[in-house]
Parts: C-alpha cells; sequence; structure tokens
DNA sequence: TCATACCGGGG
DNA sequence: GTGTACGGTATGA
C-alpha cells in the first residue's frame, strides 16, 4: 500500500470494483470475489490473489520467509509483516500478531475494495428459508417442513421424509442462487438444527458456492455460535431488529410476528399458531401450517428489506464482510476496521488495546423535576448530542494522532445530511429514496457510536479514552443543564430531563408559536453544532418515574414508556384497563377512571373477562424432570398449571399462558378447550391493586387517590365526590423547587 | 436477603 | 484474535 492522506478513503476505501456481493478468501492469499454487474444484474465470480499480512509490536527472531515493513508514528503495532507471494503467514508469526484479521478482511483493507458499490439493495439476490420442526432441540426433534422464498418472491413449502426434504433444500438454493440467505434467529435457530440434523443423517450441506464446501461454524470464543458458507451472506433478521430497537426502543418484543405487525407487514388473514402446538396442529390440519410457514418468510424478507438497508450501506465503507457488519456492534464491528483501514493507508503505526488506567467512567445526567398530570407539554432534544459535542470541542481518543476519528465523524454528520436531502429529493418508494435512507440510517448508527467507542471499557476497542469519554458527558451534563436553566428561566415547568432531551410544560396563555420561540432561543445559546430541536409537543403526560412516564397527543393518541407501564408479561386486563384508565385521566375525567376501576372489578367479578386476560406468558426454563426433582420443596405456578392439565412432557424454551385457579391451582390457557373462566377472582383483584392502580398514584394526593379507588359502593366514606378530585402535579425530588435551575 | 448468571429468539 | 446494551428474571451463597 502506497501512504495516502485521502480523508475519503478513510471512510469508502479507494478501490472502485463495482457490484462485490461476497468475498471468501484463504490464508494462503487466494481470495474468491462474487460481483453483481449492476447494469445487467449478471453474477460474475472471480480469482484474486492478495498478500496475507498481520501486524506485529516487534520483529525479533522472525524468520526470514517474511517480508517486514515499519510504519511511522508513536503506534505500538509498528511492523506490518506481509507473506511471501502464494504462502500463508507462517504459524509462529501469526500467533504473536497483535493485529490479524480474517482473510477476506485482510483482502479487503489492502485492496481499499467494499461491497455493493454501485449496487441498489434490491438488486440483490435474497432468498428466505424457514424450518419447522417438532421442537426446539435438535438432538430429540426433527425437521418436519421448510418454507422457501425464493429472489422473486415465488414461495413453496418442502415437506416429507426429513432426508429428503433437506437434500430439496439445498437442491433449491443452489438452484436460484442467492447472494444472501435470511431468516428471523438464523444463527441461533434455523442454521445450527439444521446443521444438526444433516449430521446426524449424512445429508452433505453445500449451501455456498464453493463446490464441496459444507456450512462450517465461524470461531468464536464468547459470542454465540455463528455458521458460515462460502459466496453467500448469512443474514439474521434477529440481528437488525435488536439494532433498530436499540435506537428506537419502539418495539413490544423482537419476536419476528410482532415486529412484522408493527412495521405494517402482516396480512390481515395471517396464520398464528402457538409455537409448541405448531406440529400437532400440522397433524391434523397441515394446511394450516403450510399457510403459517409461508407467512414467515414473507414477513422475513418484509423485515429484513426494512431494516437491512443500514448493514448493506455499512458495507459499502468498512472492509468487512455484509454479514459481519450485519451482526456487529458499530464500534468494534465497523468504528474500529474504518481505523485500522485509515492508519494501514497511511503507513501509520496503531497502537495497541490497552487497559484504562482506572478512571471511573461518568455518565449522562437524569432529572425528574415533576411527577402527576401536567398538560401542554413540550419536547425538546439535541440530536446526536454526544457526537455534536466531540465536534464542536474536538474531544478524540488521545492515541488517535491523525485525528481519524474525529475526521470519520465530520465527514459521516456531513454526509448524512447530504444523504437525508438526497432521500427527501427522491421519488417515494424509489430505490434511490431507498438507498439514500439506508445510508443516512448507516452513518447515523455509527456516528451515534463514537462515543461509545471512546468510552469503551476494559480494553474493548483500540483507541478507547475514559478521560474523553469523561470530557464528553462532562458537557453532556453542562448543556443539560444549561438548557434546563434557561427553559426554567423563560416560565416553563420542567417535568424530566434525560442525558439530551427535556420535558416542560408551558402556560395555558401559550401558543405552539411561544413554544418553538423557546426553544429556539435556548438553542441560541448552546454551543455552535449542537442544536436544541423541538421535538414534539402533546396535549397531556402523566410522568410516573424517571423514564417512566404516559403522553397524551394532541390527536388523542396515548403513548406509554417505560418498563412501569409496558411490560410483555402483564396481564392483559391490567393492561387495557390501565390504558382505559390513564387515557381518561389525561382527558381530565377522573370519574372515567374510576368506572374503569369498577368496571374492570365488576367484569373479574362476574367472570365476564375470558381467562385469557388474566393469565400471563411464561417461559419454561425447567424441564419435567428438574421440575418433578424439585417440586416438594417449592412448587411454582407454571409447572403446576401443566400438570394439573395432564401435560407432562414439555421442553426448556417452551411459552405457555398460565393463570391462577380458584382452587390455587395453576391452570393453562388453551385455545381449543373451552374457557371455564375459573380463575381466583380475589387474587386478580388484589393483582389490579397493587400492580396496576399503584401506577396510578401519582396523579392524586394520598386522600383523593382513596377516593377514587376505593371498593365500589364505598365511595362516600371519604365524605369527598369523585367528581370533585383533580388530579395534581407534585414537585420532587433533589430538584423539587428548581432550585439548580432557576 | 443480596449478588451473579443468564436471557432476549426459534418449534 | 475477541467484543452491544440493558433491564428483566432465576438461581445460588
Amino acid at each position: 500500500m502506497e501512504p495516502s492522506l485521502n480523508e475519503d478513503e478513510w471512510l469508502w476505501g479507494w478501490d472502485p470494483t463495482p457490484g462485490i456481493v461476497s468475498v471468501w478468501a484463504e490464508g494462503t492469499g487466494r481470495a474468491v470475489v462474487w460481483r453483481r454487474i449492476p447494469e445487467t444484474g449478471a453474477l460474475v465470480r472471480e480469482e484474486a490473489r492478495f498478500r496475507p499480512w498481520v501486524v506485529l509490536d516487534s520483529v525479533e527472531g522472525l524468520p526470514a520467509d517474511v517480508v517486514v515493513r515499519e510504519l511511522d508514528g508513536p503506534g505500538e503495532l509498528r511492523y506490518f509483516v506481509t507473506a511471501v507471494d502464494g504462502r500463508a503467514i507462517p504459524s509462529g508469526v501469526r500467533e504473536r500478531a497483535v493485529l490479524a484479521l480474517s482473510p477476506e478482511e485482510q483482502y479487503l483493507v489492502s485492496t481499499g475494495r467494499t461491497y455493493f458499490r454501485d449496487l441498489a439493495f434490491d438488486q440483490l439476490r435474497r432468498m428466505q428459508f424457514d424450518l419447522e420442526t417438532t421442537g426446539l432441540t435438535p438432538e430429540d426433534n426433527r425437521i418436519f417442513m421448510i418454507a422457501v422464498r425464493e429472489p422473486s418472491g415465488d414461495c413453496s413449502v418442502l415437506e416429507g421424509e426429513e432426508e429428503e426434504v433437506i437434500r430439496r433444500l439445498v437442491e433449491c438454493v443452489r438452484a436460484a442462487d442467492p447472494d444472501v440467505i435470511e431468516n428471523h434467529n438464523l444463527q441461533g435457530f434455523d442454521l445450527p438444527f439444521l446443521e444438526h440434523r444433516a449430521r446426524v443423517l449424512g445429508v452433505p450441506l453445500a449451501l455456498g458456492r464453493m463446490p464441496g464446501m459444507a456450512l462450517r461454524e465461524r470461531p468464536s470464543r464468547r459470542k454465540r455460535m455463528r455458521f458460515v458458507t462460502p459466496g453467500r451472506e448469512l443474514i439474521d433478521t434477529l440481528d437488525a431488529v435488536m439494532r433498530y430497537d436499540f435506537a428506537a426502543r419502539d418495539l413490544p418484543d423482537h419476536g419476528l410476528k410482532s415486529v412484522a405487525r408493527h412495521f405494517g407487514l402482516a396480512t390481515e388473514d395471517r396464520e398464528y399458531i402457538q409455537g409448541d402446538r405448531i406440529f400437532a396442529v400440522y397433524q391434523s390440519d397441515p394446511e394450516r401450517v403450510r399457510r403459517y410457514a409461508t407467512s414467515d418468510v414473507q414477513e422475513v424478507a418484509g423485515v429484513a428489506r426494512m431494516l437491512g438497508g443500514a448493514a448493506f450501506a455499512l458495507a459499502r465503507m468498512a472492509p468487512r464482510r455484509y454479514e459481519r457488519l450485519a451482526d456487529a456492534g458499530a464500534a468494534t464491528g465497523v468504528i474500529d476496521p474504518l481505523l485500522v483501514r485509515a492508519y494501514l493507508r497511511m503507513g501509520k503505526a496503531l497502537p495497541a488495546h490497552r487497559e484504562g488506567d482506572g478512571t471511573p467512567h461518568s455518565g449522562a445526567a437524569l432529572h425528574l423535576f415533576a411527577s402527576g398530570v401536567a398538560r401542554r407539554i413540550v419536547k425538546a432534544d439535541v440530536a446526536s448530542l454526544y457526537p455534536s459535542l466531540m465536534r464542536a470541542y474536538r474531544i478524540g481518543p488521545a492515541r488517535d494522532h491523525m485525528g481519524v476519528l474525529l475526521a470519520l465523524v465530520d465527514r459521516l454528520v456531513e454526509r448524512r445530511l447530504a444523504a437525508k436531502a438526497a432521500a427527501r429529493a427522491a421519488a417515494a418508494g424509489s430505490d434511490e429514496r431507498f438507498t439514500q435512507e439506508a445510508l443516512s440510517a448507516a452513518m447515523k448508527l455509527v456516528v451515534n457510536t463514537a462515543y461509545g467507542y471512546l468510552a469503551a471499557g476494559d480494553g474493548l476497542t483500540r483507541f478507547a479514552d475514559v478521560h474523553a469519554a469523561n470530557e464528553v458527558t462532562r458537557r453532556g451534563r453542562e448543556t443539560l443543564g444549561l438548557m434546563c436553566r434557561e427553559l426554567a428561566a423563560r416560565g416553563v415547568t420542567l417535568l424530566e430531563a434525560d442525558t439530551d432531551g427535556v420535558y416542560f410544560a408551558v402556560p395555558e396563555s401559550w401558543t405552539e408559536a411561544d413554544e418553538r420561540r423557546v426553544v429556539s432561543e435556548v438553542d441560541g445559546l448552546l454551543p455552535p453544532l449542537v442544536h436544541l430541536e423541538f421535538d414534539g409537543r402533546y396535549a397531556a403526560m402523566l410522568s410516573h418515574e424517571p423514564k417512566n412516564y404516559a403522553l397524551l397527543t394532541y390527536g388523542g393518541e396515548l403513548l406509554l414508556r417505560g418498563v412501569a407501564f409496558r411490560s410483555s408479561r402483564a396481564e392483559p386486563f391490567g393492561e387495557a384497563f390501565l390504558r382505559r384508565a390513564i387515557g381518561r385521566l389525561l382527558a381530565g375525567d377522573i370519574v372515567g377512571v374510576r368506572e374503569a376501576y369498577c368496571e374492570t372489578l365488576d367484569s373479574l367479578r362476574r367472570r365476564e373477562l375470558p381467562t385469557f386476560a388474566v393469565s400471563s406468558r411464561v417461559r419454561l426454563t425447567k424441564g419435567p424432570e428438574r421440575y418433578l426433582e424439585a417440586r416438594e420443596a417449592r412448587r411454582e405456578l407454571a409447572y403446576e398449571a401443566l400438570l394439573a392439565c395432564g401435560r407432562t412432557a414439555w421442553s426448556v424454551g417452551d411459552k405457555v399462558r398460565v393463570y391462577r385457579t380458584q382452587s390455587g391451582a395453576g391452570g393453562v390457557v388453551d385455545e381449543d378447550v373451552a374457557d371455564k373462566r375459573d380463575y381466583d377472582v380475589e387474587r386478580y383483584a388484589r393483582l389490579l391493586r397493587d400492580t396496576f392502580v399503584s401506577r396510578l398514584a401519582r396523579a392524586f394526593t394520598a386522600e383523593d387517590f382513596g377516593v377514587v379507588f376505593a371498593e365500589p359502593g364505598q365511595m362516600s366514606l371519604f365524605g369527598k365526590e369523585v367528581g370533585a378530585v383533580r388530579a395534581v402535579l407534585t414537585r420532587v425530588g433533589e430538584f423539587g423547587d428548581q432550585g439548580e435551575f432557576r
């Protein structure tokens, strides 16, 4: 490599070769590159040679058959060692290497190539498959069906003898020749299951593009196992979902079905079957399972396209395989490779990983100013606060002497604004719109991780710098404090502030223009590149605890945030009550709150609620043997429920809906059995009070709370009518009088 | 009781 | 030759 200081190359690499869809490389310096010609969509397979390399921190006693180049600068990793043409790095040298990348990454770093140049996401050939099995564990279960979605969108279902089904899957993949294979939890379920069954049955799993090369495990010590196959990228939509939700935090859970529903990808007539009943249903109604499995692969294709664009865009920048960029965290997975490539491109030595010096890492600020009910709410926040502070105050890793991280952040922020503008300018639904939006999402991800890269502990990232990270959070707390102080000085009531954003209530007389004006006035007081933005306005808010609140939009929509208000395990009747009661509360209808309570209690006591409404979803963590051993010592509802309805076989990981029966035993909710409604009414009445009604306590004085939620028929006990009760807002905690911010 | 280990997902 | 986080529950001293 010739030294270069071109900053564009730090971000994009430098080799313009278009259309790379997969790379397979070996330690001997042989690389196979599959490319899709952007103009025609045709696939070409090319062989290339590269010189395998590692970086060392010393050259003492190196064998003579390697080539050493010394790098410049103060870094400890200063010996760039390449193998002689056509040979691998000798194993003795490889073992000493402080930086030794996978062969594919060596190839991409040294050539400056990246995946997908000039290619649109929809030009990729993507295929999806989904196994239907008799259970979760491959040791004692088998595959009875595989649903397949071809790149064309055509779906089919393979059924029959397990061995034959696996052979036909391999044949399908070979015939369709996809660049990418996708499924939800592909790496955690389908591939391990498939690999195990194929091994037991002696079926070769040649899913890749190299003849005779089977699916194999990517070695990884700590992390869960990953499979690789040459020539195709294995993409798990669960990774994309988790990456999405890490920032968005708006998914109820990460399962395929709920994600598909959340994004409007599920059809009206979609078939749903409880996981542990799929095989049983198959035996009585196979057509239903065929529809179910087909919907699965269709939804996976939709989710992959909707959320996969970011990883696709990252693969155009970072020198790693697409599948690695899809499953890695952005700090070690994207930023580190970019930094390594930039330093080596410049001929500069790299720093070694180093443990911190013991300085503790300080975090963000979180303030709860008031709890209860407030009206005319405004949310203002600083988009990308931490990277903005890094740019504004030039805070970067001390050992990044070339300033690459800050240069990358600068470029990513600027390029992202351009991508957002280009997306807006492109026609809705066009390839160009999709590509630019994905690029923007990818850049946001990397920019927002730049701080995490700095703060990473235990020598996790190469340039980690806890002092720089602390300086970022210190500036962040300072900025949040300034925002709160200046907003309060302009007559608003502060409610909650967290890291980079603040909720506040404005006086009754204010218009939206007034709200926007104070935000923009305070924005004017912040450092350049740090911008306070108007993020939303709401009719009312119930502030419960830090990070736990409910908002009512001016359109009448109720938004619940935080674990106190949304939990996947909550009993449906309690959730329904909470939604209804908070809706009435924020509408100012306290009588309606009481009605919600009384009617919920009433329908519980009259057993008008179906058992499903009081049941909760439980994941079984013990198998039958283990539970029966411990049963006498401690009885657990879920297992007792299974035993009570005659089920003695289940496996770890099964999910069941259980409830407490009148007799104190447990019951299992089964959609195929008539509902007995024999639930323990008083227990669920207590649950309603203790875990759901209590979420409304902050909205009232203690006395009024007693009035609103008195036992039905006892409402006059306190001598006050419910109609006279008003919701309250209470200043709380250390900043109760907002003294620090006034 | 508190600390830690483990899970999320898939049939 | 690594590598998410984070907030929950389950388990063990």
